[in-house]
DNA sequence: GCGTTCAGTGAACGCACGTTCACTAGAGAA
DNA sequence: TTCTCTAGTGAACGTGCGTTCACTGAACGC
């Protein structure tokens, strides 16, 4: 063992397999999951490639792990803001606002997420499409309790939380692409948020299926 | 040469260097252009590694090269619907149809372009922005000659043409991600590109910047 | 205290990769 | 016809990869 003294053993396993799966997603946020081999996962983690077994089963099995392990903070992030009851009054400023610092705080699991949907291997993507649908699904719940909504058809309300969802996901994208260093770049992706919002939202009062 | 015979040096050349470019295109469809080895590419075009060096320097130039086919194909199949006035007039319904027709012609290559866009090599990715920057641009000018726009800000205009774009290369992504023979999923996928932008274009003529 | 468990070690393997080089043979110019 | 030019060849190289294995030593249960 080369760790950091005092520990249990379970402490101790605790501790290498998160620093593997820190080092997977800094990778990952460096060259993309795919590119990124086994053998720098445990190099990074300070562990010989060979002790990665005792944790995961194969790269795939860490990715699916990684998506979890993201996702699990981009709900709990959503849990509290609904908490917030300034959040339900201007839903749409609140929404631009929270996503644009939300994703800039958690750049890595947001970025993991957004790079992996579409670019990475099989299974990792499968697992996230699954986690967005989820997604979609909790946000449509949300949505029916919106005035103009309250007696839409599911399949409507479904259509515009689809419709959200695909440009919070392009949101998010920007953000992670976004250099660092430039204020003026973020307030101008919260406010072209906004106003897409704003402009989806406007068409909801004379909707008709 | 191992070549097809009859054919000048030139036209020997070019078929090659076609053959390159069609062999990473398939190979990006099964497991990602970063994922696709020089030497998976030139075996499958059916020359040897070392040939590979006689038409590109890098996998990165051969990834350039095949952003520029691909967005070839995608300008000249919106030039033609420009063309046609039954999309004027229709502008959402043919929107929605031509987008899902012309992605499942071209499956491959708005693949690539979908995939590569977030997942692929710094400098391929690079390159699929900045096109689809001039294609927001493009779309504006043509959004700007719409009833209910004509008298917007330029921001808002461009605003508007990024939600289009997003939602197409998202709605692109659903085509191609779609299993081959379900003729009732492309409806669906149809169905709800056009919702989107009708919900969209709603908002439209009550907009105020 | 003492034998057991198991996270982590280090060496080894076979394999696919990018790149190089001297070469060959057929098209094109003279 | 003869000489030149070059697309494509085939062998070789060093490197990093995933995976395997017998091993070590500290935490653990008794």
């Amino acid at each position: 063992m080369t760790a950091t003294a005092a520990s249990t053993r379970q402490q101790q396993k605790e501790r290498t397999r998160s620093a593997l799966l820190t080092a997977a997603l800094e990778l990952s946020q460096e060259q993309g999951f795919a590119q990124t081999s086994l053998r720098q996962v445990a190099k990074r983690a300070g562990v010989v490639p060979a002790a990665f077994y005792r944790h995961f089963e194969s790269m795939d099995e860490l990715g699916l792990a990684l998506v979890e392990r993201c996702f699990g903070t981009l709900r709990e992030m959503i849990r509290d803001a609904q908490r917030d009851p300034e959040v339900f009054d201007h839903i749409i400023d609140a929404a631009a606002e929270i996503l644009v610092a939300a994703v800039k705080e958690n750049k890595a699991d947001f970025g993991f997420v957004s790079r992996e949907r579409v670019g990475g291997s099989e299974v990792v993507r499968a697992a996230i499409r699954h986690e967005l649908e989820l997604f979609e699904t909790e946000l449509a719940v949300v949505l029916v309790k919106l005035p103009n909504i309250e007696n839409w058809s599911t399949a409507d309300v479904q259509m515009v939380a689809r419709l959200f969802v695909r440009n919070m996901v392009a949101g998010a994208e920007e953000v992670v692409e976004m250099p660092a260093g430039r204020p003026d770049l973020e307030q101008q992706i919260i406010e072209g948020a906004r106003r897409q919002m704003r402009l989806i939202v406007l068409g909801f009062k004379d909707w008709r299926s």
